[in-house]
RNA sequence: GGCAGCGUAGCUCAGUGGUAGAGCAGAGGACUCAUAAGCCUUUGGCCGGUGGUCCGAAUCCACCCGCUGCCA
């Protein structure tokens, strides 16, 4: 049966650049999800987009002397640019800028509106003289009023770590000039939370299925209560609110940012032809919407979000929210300030993509935070992916290659093989193949339900240790096969086992696809296969005996050790 | 202050009631198809501490210690 999935990735704020923790967090498990899906035959709908609004973007704009929508633009070209090396397989990567966008959210503001779930309400905000705008709680620096630190800002002191309000501040400066801001009552509309309470209360009750820090930290907040917030903001760059009187003011990019979900959808079925695309997959609730997000990003997916579509009422709420822990570097939380991490655009300029998919897929922050380190990265490279699996696929095509005239050989038992597991017979009962053997052609078969299992609940990092696994097996198959022995004497004995051990290939190809698909599609032509390897499905291809193969080459280059060296001591040196 | 997570072999981690696991690193060995890769054998742990429940606890409960994060 058929299934959709609509696939929603968080948007990444345009006013810096991508470093690995937000691969590890949300792109790679949503493009390996999305990848899995569509190899399954699923009807997969994959978008995501800029952030583009806010005050951070309009200061990196005046320090640069460049306009707001130069900066968003040059960090969306930057995203971009990730996706394509990187792999990342979006239906849609838009904006936030678009006339679309700004359409769906002030149709969704002017709904809530009309319902009730938004209101007026005064309050009293930080306004610099010398830059003539309001700041921002993060821009508003004085002294704390609890530890007396000189640096505290507006919505926490760094040295005590205690949370207030801007008006708090002792002397109070604006961040940017110093001068000391007048506080200055400003009227705002606020997102009703409150009225969604016991609804949210209800549904999230029912979501069993989420990942358990997923549920416990949404339960937490609404334990505690929700409480109102503003929505607008006294900037202009954002999106207009529908409201006159408002001309000064504009929607607040929370409220605005995960509204592009949809906006997004809208867009990519305008952009098919069909205008009307998007409504299967926020109308038909046999669709599940999947929201590959960090976890500083939980409650705006499985509160807020969900508060907003049903105040807006008849669309999908998330089926899933399969929030990611952090990564940190060299054991230390990654730091833009500090230069403390691994940019991605840095990596690719260095290094091939499936590598950093292989290591950020088989570590994944699932659970808990987890460490990206380049001894580790180098390590990972060198000893699973170039030895165990890239070296089975080498010797193999190798010697197979030049033994039998560079064709798949022809295994003395194919027909009765293939009969059986065609029919999905159990091989077990036959006799026909030796138990080694059987064993090798039974265990690729299971990993594509085992694989299943995992990515269909999200749990990636356990699927691909399935499938390496394999890798290692089938080298122990290997070796105690000895074909390159055996041919001396028995030239049938070495193609039977060749044949297994390329038929488990064909296998970890495809099931690694979703992970490693750069190497996946090399494989596929190194077996002598033609086409896209996810169009041949998520199902075993038996490599017909006689096929020509393609003359192998190594699958993944082995890493100098001295390399992680040189590459830690670039960390927290000077920004790119 | 509240809450959550973590603390298991030298390193990175898996393991939620039934005789402690994997990979890497270390030691030894056989092989040679392969990017000196792969394969076999092997050393190594009072599972943070203290109490408790249980026939039985790394696993459940209480308290404590250390680290991390989130929230007010």
């Amino acid at each position: 049966m058929r299934e959709r999935i609509f696939i929603g990735v968080g948007w990444p704020y345009a006013n810096g650049p991508l470093h690995l923790g937000h691969i590890a967090g949300a792109n790679l498990p949503a493009d390996i999800f999305a990848r899995y899906h569509r190899a399954k035959g699923n009807e997969v709908l994959m978008v995501s987009g800029s952030d583009q609004h806010g005050t951070p973007i309009t200061i990196t704009a005046e320090q640069q002397g460049k306009t707001p929508g130069e900066i968003a633009s040059l960090y969306h070209q930057q995203f971009l640019e990730s996706w394509q090396k990187l792999g990342i397989s979006f239906d849609l990567f838009t904006t936030t800028g678009t006339t679309n966008h700004a359409e769906v959210v002030q149709d969704i503001f002017l709904k809530l509106l009309e319902r009730g779930y938004l209101y007026r309400a005064t309050m009293s905000q930080p306004f610099c003289p010398t830059c003539r705008r309001f700041l921002p709680d993060r821009y508003t620096e004085g002294t704390c009023p609890y530890c007396r630190s000189a640096n505290a800002r507006g919505d926490q002191c760094d040295s005590c770590g205690k949370p207030m309000n801007a008006t708090d501040l002792i002397e109070p400066h604006c961040r940017q000039c110093g001068t000391t801001p007048q506080f200055k009552d400003s009227e705002h509309f606020f997102l009703k939370l409150s009225a969604f309470e016991d609804k949210l209360k209800d549904w999230t009750q029912e979501q069993k299925h989420w990942r358990p820090n997923v549920f416990m930290l949404t339960q937490r907040y609404l334990k505690e209560g929700l409480r109102d917030r503003a929505i607008t903001r006294d900037i202009d760059w954002g999106i207009v609110v529908p409201v006159a009187g408002f001309e000064n003011k504009r929607i607040y990019v929370w409220f605005e940012a995960v509204i592009g979900y949809l906006s997004a959808t809208k867009e990519w079925a305008k952009s098919s032809g069909d205008e009307e695309k998007w409504l299967s997959f926020w109308q038909d609730d046999k669709t599940k919407s999947y929201y590959f997000i960090g976890k500083d990003n939980i409650p705006f997916h499985t509160i807020i979000w969900p508060a907003i579509l049903m105040g807006y009422g008849g669309l999908n709420l998330p089926y899933d929210v399969p929030a990611n822990e952090f990564l940190t570097f060299e054991n230390k939380k990654a730091s833009k300030s500090r230069n403390w991490a691994v940019w991605l655009l840095d990596y690719l300029s260095r290094y091939d993509p499936d590598p950093l998919r292989y290591l950020l897929s088989i570590n994944m922050p699932e659970t808990g935070d987890t460490d990206f380190s380049w001894h580790e990265f180098i390590r990972r490279n060198n000893d699973e992916l170039v030895a165990t699996y890239g070296n089975l696929i080498n010797r193999v095509l190798t010697f197979t290659y030049r033994n039998f005239d560079g064709r798949v050989p022809e295994h003395s038992k194919y027909n009765e093989i293939r009969r059986h597991l065609d029919l999905n017979e159990d091989l077990g009962t036959t006799n026909i193949i030796d138990d080694l053997s059987l064993n090798t052609i039974e265990d690729a078969k299971d990993l594509f339900r085992e694989m299943d299992n995992h990515l269909s609940k999200c749990q990636f990092r356990q699927a691909i240790i399935g499938a390496m696994h394999l890798a290692q097996k089938t080298n122990q198959y290997i070796d105690k096969k000895s074909p390159w022995k055996v041919i001396k004497e028995d030239r049938q004995a070495a193609a039977d086992a060749l044949y297994v051990v390329i038929y488990v290939i064909s296998c970890l190809k495809t099931v690694l696809y979703p992970f490693l698909p750069f190497s996946s599609q090399k494989v596929h032509e190194y077996l002598g296969f033609e086409g896209r390897v996810e169009n041949d499905g998520w199902q075993l291809h038996f490599p017909p005996p006689g096929q020509k193969l393609l003359p192998p080459k190594p699958l993944f280059t082995k890493l100098e050790e001295g390399l992680a060296e040189e590459e830690t001591s670039r960390l927290g040196q000077s920004y790119p």
